[in-house]
Parts: C-alpha cells; sequence; structure tokens
DNA sequence: GAAATAGTGTCTATAAGACAGTATAAA
DNA sequence: TTTATACTGTCTTATAGACACTATTTC
C-alpha cells in the first residue's frame, strides 16, 4: 500500500440490494423487480444499483428506495437498516459486485416503478416466494431474503418496529394483526394488549374511537417514541 | 449495466476490518496495530486487509485474522462474524475504500504478529481507548470498535458467545468473569450459576475440580452444544 | 482462625401463558 | 338475535433479583 495504484488491490463494484417490506391487505409483501436483460433475464430480483462516488451505501439505499418505489426520501416515513454485505467472488457472473443488502418497512406503499433495467415491478407475497409455483430469483437474492425475513422477525421481539408498518391513528388489533403477519401464528390478543401497554411509550392513545366494524369502537393509538421493548416480546421457542 | 465497463460504475476498493477481541488477564482487550505509514502514521488501527479476487469477505476475514494472530484458521476455535459495512466516501483519504467489519472472539490469543503496514502491534485494554490517555484512532476505527463491543455485550444476552472467550475446562466462575469483564459489571453470581445450568447444553460437567485458589474445588466444565440462550439472560436496562 | 471461594436455599416481585367472561356495535 | 370485535380479569407458572447461609480449602 505504498502506492495508490489501481493495480495493487483487486477493483469492485458496490452495490446496494433492497428488501422492502409493507403489509398489503394483511399479507406480508416484498418489492421485486423482474429482470429485463441477462444474467438472470426473467427472474426476480431485489431493486437496488450502484453505490455513487460520492455517498455512502445508506445515501444509496435510500436514493434507491425514492427511484424504485416513487416516495420521496423526505416522505418517507418508514423504517431503513444495513442488514449485511455479500461477496461471494461468482454471486454475479459479469463483475466482481459487492451488495450492501438492507432492509426497509414501510405502511401502505404504492405500486411500484420500474426502473432502467427492470422489465416490471411488483410486491410479491413473501410466503409465495419459497413454496411450490415460487418464482426464480435471481443472484443470491433468495439468501439474501431469507436473512432479511429473520431480521424482521427478530427485531419485532425487541423493537417498536412493527410500527413502522401500521398508519396512524391505529388500533391495538392492528398491531397485533403485524405480529400475526410477520411471526405467521397469532400470539394471544389479550397478553398481546397487556404487553403493548405496559412499555412506557409504545404506543401513545388518542381521543378518537375507530368506527365501521361490528362490535365495540375501539380505542385509536399513535406510535410513542418507545424504541426498545424489555423485557423483549418473545416469539416461542420450542 | 448494458455493457460491463467500468466507467459504467464507480470502482472501490474493498477490505475487511478486524475487531478481535479477547480477555487477558481479565481485562477485554482487542488487537489493534500501529500505522507505520501515512495516512494516520503513528495511530493506531483495527488489523484488516484488501478482500482478494477470488475469496469472499469472510474468507478474507479469515484470512486476515491468521495472518494477524499467527494462529492458523484451523486452529482457531474461537467465533468470527460478521458485523457491518462503513462507505463512507472520505473514510480514508487515498482512494474509496469499502470496509467490511467483522468481530472474533478468542481466548488466550498469543501476542500478536506486525504485519506488512503495521509498525507495531499489541492487545490493547477496551477500557483505555475511549479515556484520557487513549490512542489516537485511524479512519474511522473509533466508530466500528463502538459498534463492535456493543454487538459483543448484545450478543452475550442471547448466546453463549461467552463460551468463546474461556478455555476448557473452564468453572462456572471462569464463565462469569466474562460476563462480568464485558459487561463492565458484575451479574449475581448465584443467580447467574442458576441461569447457565438452567439452559439446556449450555455448559455440561466434568468429573474433575480445579485446585489452587482458597476454598472449596470448584467443578469444572465443558461447552455445550446450546448457541442460544432462551429466556435471554439480560443486562439491566434502566 | 481468617479469608477467599464454591455452592445451596429461599423469599419476593414480575411477567408470561392460558384462558374465561363481559360489553358493544353492525348486519 | 346473531356475530364479530374490544376489551377486562384472573389463575397459574416461570423466571429474575436479592440475599442469607453453609461448606471447603489455603494461608
Amino acid at each position: 500500500m505504498e502506492n495508490y495504484n489501481p493495480h495493487d488491490y483487486p477493483p469492485f463494484a458496490v452495490t446496494v440490494d433492497l428488501n422492502i417490506f409493507t403489509i398489503k391487505n394483511g399479507v406480508l409483501s416484498i418489492l421485486l423487480v423482474n429482470r429485463g436483460e441477462a444474467p438472470y433475464e426473467g427472474h426476480w430480483a431485489l431493486p437496488g444499483g450502484f453505490v455513487g462516488v460520492n455517498e455512502n451505501s445508506d445515501a444509496a439505499a435510500v436514493r434507491e428506495l425514492e427511484e424504485e418505489t416513487g416516495v420521496r426520501s423526505s416522505d418517507f416515513n418508514g423504517h431503513l437498516e444495513q442488514l449485511k454485505t455479500y461477496s461471494d467472488p461468482n454471486r454475479d457472473p459479469r463483475m466482481r459486485v459487492v451488495s450492501v443488502a438492507y432492509v426497509a418497512l414501510a405502511p401502505n406503499l404504492p405500486e411500484p416503478v420500474a426502473g432502467d433495467d427492470a422489465a416490471d415491478a411488483r410486491w410479491w407475497a413473501v410466503e409465495d416466494l419459497f413454496g411450490e409455483d415460487a418464482p426464480r430469483l435471481a443472484f443470491d437474492h433468495a439468501t439474501i431474503i431469507t436473512d432479511a425475513l429473520e431480521r424482521v422477525k427478530a427485531k419485532l421481539e425487541y423493537t417498536t418496529l412493527a410500527l413502522q408498518f401500521v398508519t396512524e391513528p391505529f388500533t391495538l388489533n392492528d398491531l397485533w394483526r403485524v405480529y400475526t403477519t410477520v411471526w405467521g401464528f397469532a400470539p394471544d390478543l389479550a397478553n398481546f394488549r397487556r404487553k403493548v401497554l405496559s412499555v412506557p411509550n409504545f404506543v401513545s392513545p388518542t381521543q378518537d374511537r375507530s368506527t365501521g366494524s361490528p362490535g365495540p369502537r375501539p380505542l385509536l393509538y399513535v406510535s410513542g417514541d418507545a424504541e426498545i421493548i424489555y423485557p423483549p416480546f418473545t416469539r416461542h421457542h420450542e
């Protein structure tokens, strides 16, 4: 490293890949783009793109999020965090690409915008990605999505991240449905209410009640400032 | 991305940086190298190096671990995991470098081996890194070390990672001292014993007892296969 | 015997799990 | 009136925290 000649070290392309999750009609969904060209033409891939010369990977992720969802970053009120970096030498047959993967969560994102290299972009139900008629996934994106899903499930245990999936104001049942949807099983609703209300500043009640569905009018809440759930609200481990 | 001309995307160097922790004489310590050249000449830096053309970042981290500690990867019985990727455009003034940071834990590593670009390499007590007479740290490595420390502290709560800091056979007090050292406070020893012994396969007893210190001969244990502590053994959160 | 350490026991507070049961509103 | 939903309450069990106490060994 005496001289900084490019031949001293291998050059890499660096990209970001985004796992953008939302809950559409009670179904946990992820945004994927259909690749319009080789390699993996016709396969589905995570949205993403190259990190620019004058931005870090966080900024690149915000930029791509905006480009793919059409939501301006100033209007984006969800959550974005780095997941993990994937760097296998042959993960992209064209060249050496290191990808910094991100997880984004947001409520009710609009229908996606297809980008330059994408023939199509749409929300996929997560449960449809790994079953019988699963779409073909490009690159190592199946692995990335699996890791991202586990991250989201785990973070619901000890953070208030579930709030990112609901729009204010919401009912406690709305929040409970988030846990049910993401975890794939329903925690006891009565115990769930007790837990959420016992965490200081997880949610705060409003003066209003919802209407429409049969039954009593449920109280509406807004998000509180708490970020950590302590003690954690754990999933069952057998 | 129609053509793969290098001018279509910015070229990056990709490195790994290793947070190698061990407990020396009851003190949580991290391996740092003193930089022998600009930039940050004379500052202390995390050991690391470039990711090679035909390896992924995990392999590069294993290779660097071996080079810096002198421990062959086949003999390395500690723990290595990816932490986070750091990519600020100006984190290295020479060129655009993206660094994939790792955390390694091991018991009783030998004195380090200085590499090519390191004038010196030594173990630093973690508590000395951020105090009055703290060494000057190169690049964004102070940030990386802070993140790494928090990762280790957190993982002691819900994984059996503390086992990576002791050599077999060990006493329950040895293991308790790991928690005390890493967390910076002493959990109740009696409750600690109860907790460790209640987690199936966290540790398993041997037939032997230790000797030397005053008091009864403590039973010796070896590591079990469990990786998860459930329910977690939590630090206090006020 | 003093001091240090290993280990056991116990009481209490907290929280989780598993419900039962009641009230309210829409269709 | 039926049904879905929104709560409230309660009993049991699991676990954590605090700490007293005993036993064993070295010096």
